[in-house]
DNA sequence: ATCGTAGTGGACCACAGGGTCCAGACTGTG
DNA sequence: CACAGTCTGGACCCTGTGGTCCACTACGAT
């Protein structure tokens, strides 16, 4: 998509109907949200919603994901590029939580988003695979930089336990959302962070 | 709900819509599974769907929920209520995967279902709720008989390693459904378990 | 046999919701 | 100022889909 021109007011247009897309997304679900409920909500008219997503209600949820994607990254910066200390992993644990409880809900916006579409959306689904490898890798250089460190055991495989920690992330929100507490999450992900804690201490 | 008079022929008729409808969902989502496909597949009319389930869409899907919940539980018989030695939550392990593997899916209809509907619909959530809180009960009563049985530390709790481990398993079904492989959930399955290996073993 | 009830078929309805169109207002650049 | 292109409003269309209705059949009981 070569950008055709917009205007800085466009792109304010443009990034609200984002934005309460991801909220009401967030909310009710993918099947709950309409283009009239968004329309509502950001006081635009159906031929903008057009406008700029010209590929209708799929362009715009994939821009969605792609926007809380990048939240969600930007979240846990800076900690997750170091990593190589424990206490830089309690560091990313902490911001990674609160990035979650700021949301107001416990659901992860590019998993539920990712479990309730990708089904459908084959875009989506790469999209998500995308995100999953990058975050999981970049996990996964965080566990190999504590190994250099001689922090913990230099044979343990990196990429299994950075999958293993996002699923904690993505299992502790699900059972989250329903108890309405952090603590599921906490606990889930603290207990997969367990191993690198022991060998560090 | 009293019930009403239901012949054998009604309630195979019953049971063969609830069935289909559940693999439609979990290939498809809710969204993607309509009425008309449920009785195209089903070979069935539309009044058949509203005669056995007169609230419409949603009290279907509900039924499929305890139904895929009673299956999602029998599966894990006899193991889930035994649970007092390693050995049986070994077994029990590989007859969950073993579930799993046989939805010839990587996810599970009730942690899917939930994530897709439960916000909107309340009895779902509600029903979620129950089903995950027994679930984990159960596991929780496992990880107390392996304490009684001194093969634990006996100052851990329970009900949080019962959550740790479900967490596992649902987070692991997360990233096992893009990448298409049982290793994902296998190794945050296995890693949940690591507390009560090391000190079994 | 007949009668009542469960079971079935399929036409039909209503409406939500995605998507189209066009006219008009705003904006910034020559 | 003029004009080109962006931005916006809202009426309109149309398909998909949940849900209703009614007539007809199958079948068990008395």
């Amino acid at each position: 998509m070569e950008e055709t021109k917009i205007t800085a007011r466009g792109r304010a247009t443009r990034q609200r109907i984002i934005e309460a897309t991801g909220e009401q997304i967030l909310a009710a679900g993918i099947g709950g949200t309409t283009l009239d409920t968004v329309r509502a909500a950001t006081l635009t008219s159906k031929s903008q919603l057009f406008h700029y997503f010209p590929g209708g209600k799929s362009e715009l949820v994939r821009e969605v994901a792609t926007w809380e994607g990048q939240q969600l990254l930007a979240a846990q910066e800076p900690f997750i590029h170091d990593l190589s200390t424990w206490d830089s992993w309690i560091q990313w644990r902490a911001a990674l939580v609160e990035y979650y409880l700021g949301l107001g809900r416990w659901a992860c916006p590019i998993g539920s988003l990712a479990t309730q579409a990708a089904l459908t959306d084959p875009d989506l689904e790469a999209f998500f695979n995308a995100s999953m490898a990058t975050w999981r890798d970049t996990l996964a250089e965080g566990v190999t930089k504590m190994q250099a460190g001689g922090h913990i055991d230099r044979t343990a495989d990196p990429q299994r336990i950075a999958v293993v920690i996002l699923a904690a992330i993505q299992g502790g929100l699900v059972l989250s959302q329903p108890m309405r507490s952090a603590w599921p999450l906490e606990a889930a992900l603290d207990s997969a962070l367990e191993p690198l804690h022991q060998a560090a201490a």
